[in-house]
DNA sequence: ATGAAAGCGCTAACAA
DNA sequence: TTGTTAGCGCTTTCAT
């Protein structure tokens, strides 16, 4: 008990014990055993953290804020990797629940509302990043895409443009489907509609589907608006090899501003979120979830427009 | 112990004691304490994944490679993120140590090797990507750099280029220095020598610096060899603001074959190395030196020339 | 085929 | 200020 005190820094030891106990644990090197510690607390001083897709360059800086703002409060990070696959997800979630995490954050879950409800209902703390849930769910970090599209509109109608047609990306993303009702409304505050829309994968490859799709389908657009940046480099691409030049014949904008954003060629318009921040606020209000069991609930980040090349 | 025997297979119990016991378990919504497990036995079932740098987008590859190899094996991945720096790098591999995983792989270590062993020495089972060490410190999965810059600057001559510059990337990394030598040896094979030698950070900005300078101080270059991919991303944009044609003027040649070098325009002419692979290599290798305390080290990976437009 | 005892390393509760 | 007891949930060993 007293090397265990001295240890946790409880106090109630003589400061010569102190010094010997100090002293032995360095020579002997030793570490306390976090099995048992985890054993004897049920606690693990460790958060799960899910993500679409890492290959994704959003969420490598999502998990570098949250790695930062974990770790800095002591905890561990359990990373696992959805692939966009909304039946993984649900495995995930339990699997991480095995393992005893303290709580979890959820990037973007594609899982529809009750399955993720009674997914995440064993956990004992949820954070949701980019979907909306009541309090006793989870606490939530969302974006408001709907702003974010609504200014990507007004911007391209600025810039002269009224042909616009619409990358959705996935079916199953709750962003996506925000992004659409700030696209709808803003397009029909300007007098206009959808030239088109096409969903697909949140990817270049996704992006260059639907693009060739657009292309075929609605001659004449002048303005591409993408579900992500990914979407709007395959969508690039496909209007390069087709001799449409960007912007003159087509305006281009994204939605994330990825790394990759800035360095393209023409370098990409699009829609920054503050990815860092939103891992760390993420674990900010996780953990505030799990000390008290408090009401904090949600935090809403506005995208902001990053006028680059493409518009 | 019955229930524990059922509940591991492990036979021994009669078909109607494990009925039950299975339709409790379910009831109940049993799950194994992975703590108690952990304490019991010494092992977590986790294996910890260091990368320099999450962001870099040849490391998320490398990790979803390594995550279902282990996932398959029934293993949890761990992953920690160096942020390139060296000091954080010695922190993170003791604080895997503490978190009793069974083993650690540690991608492209910088610490200089002494440090690296001693840091290594108290794990049970380590994997080294991209960094040679004797068999019992680690077992290694190496990419043949050496190689692969061979090929690159093959590409150039033969493509008729005979002023070749150097982007270095990071003095520490031990992969840089084994390009530097194919590179060397390769343009001394052709009568040449590099024209400039720039060591920077493996990002696009250092790219760009690195550029920059070598643009400054050796004028009439025509053709960049870069330590990756993104290095070679900013240097494509230094050329372009410069008003500097691809590959008119100036030829460039990254490594590694992220994502995005197919995106960009011009596509990026690469040397490709089997990121998803590696991951998995790892992770068979290391689950091999926990099991058995065999002596399987080395694998070698040799990287494909892959020609795009910007040669 | 089933179960009792014991101990992995830790710490809350309670002595001394 | 220091120490004893007990128990977290699991599995190895040894009965029954």
């Amino acid at each position: 008990m007293t090397v265990s005190r001295v240890l946790n820094d409880r106090g109630g030891a003589s400061a010569e014990t102190s010094q010997r106990i100090i002293l032995a644990a360095s020579e002997l090197n030793y570490r306390p055993n976090p099995f048992a510690r985890g054993l004897r607390s049920d606690r693990s001083k460790a958060i799960g953290l899910l993500v679409p897709d890492i290959t994704n360059p959003f969420f490598p800086e999502v998990i570098r804020g949250a790695e930062d703002a974990a770790s800095a409060a002591g905890y561990n990070l359990l990373l696992s990797n959805v692939v966009e696959n909304s039946k993984r997800e649900e495995e995930l979630i339990e699997t991480l629940l095995r393992h005893r995490v303290d709580g979890i954050i959820v990037c973007s879950p594609r899982l529809p509302d009750a399955a993720l409800h009674k997914a995440l209902a064993p956990h004992r703390a949820v954070v949701l990043i980019n979907r909306e849930a009541p309090n006793e769910v989870a606490g939530t970090i969302v974006t408001d895409y709907e702003t974010g599209a609504s200014r990507a509109i007004d911007h391209l109608v600025e810039r002269g443009r009224r042909r616009i047609a619409i990358i959705a990306g996935p079916r199953s993303s709750f962003g996506g489907k925000s992004r659409l009702v700030g696209f709808r409304k803003t397009l029909a505050a300007h007098g206009l509609k959808a030239q088109g829309i096409v969903y697909c994968d949140p990817t270049a490859a996704g992006g260059q589907t639907a693009a060739a799709q657009l292309l075929a389908e609605a001659p004449g657009i002048d303005a591409l608006v993408c579900y992500n940046d990914l979407n709007a480099i395959g969508a690039m691409k496909v209007c390069r090899a087709a001799g449409i030049s960007i912007p003159g014949q087509i305006a281009l904008i994204g939605f994330d501003d990825i790394p990759t954003a800035e360095l393209l060629s023409p370098a990409l318009t699009t829609l920054r979120v503050q990815k860092r921040e939103m891992g760390e606020e993420a674990v900010r209000l996780l953990l505030s979830r799990i000390a008290t069991r408090n009401r904090q609930h949600g935090i809403v980040i506005v995208p902001e427009l990053i006028i680059r090349e493409t518009t």
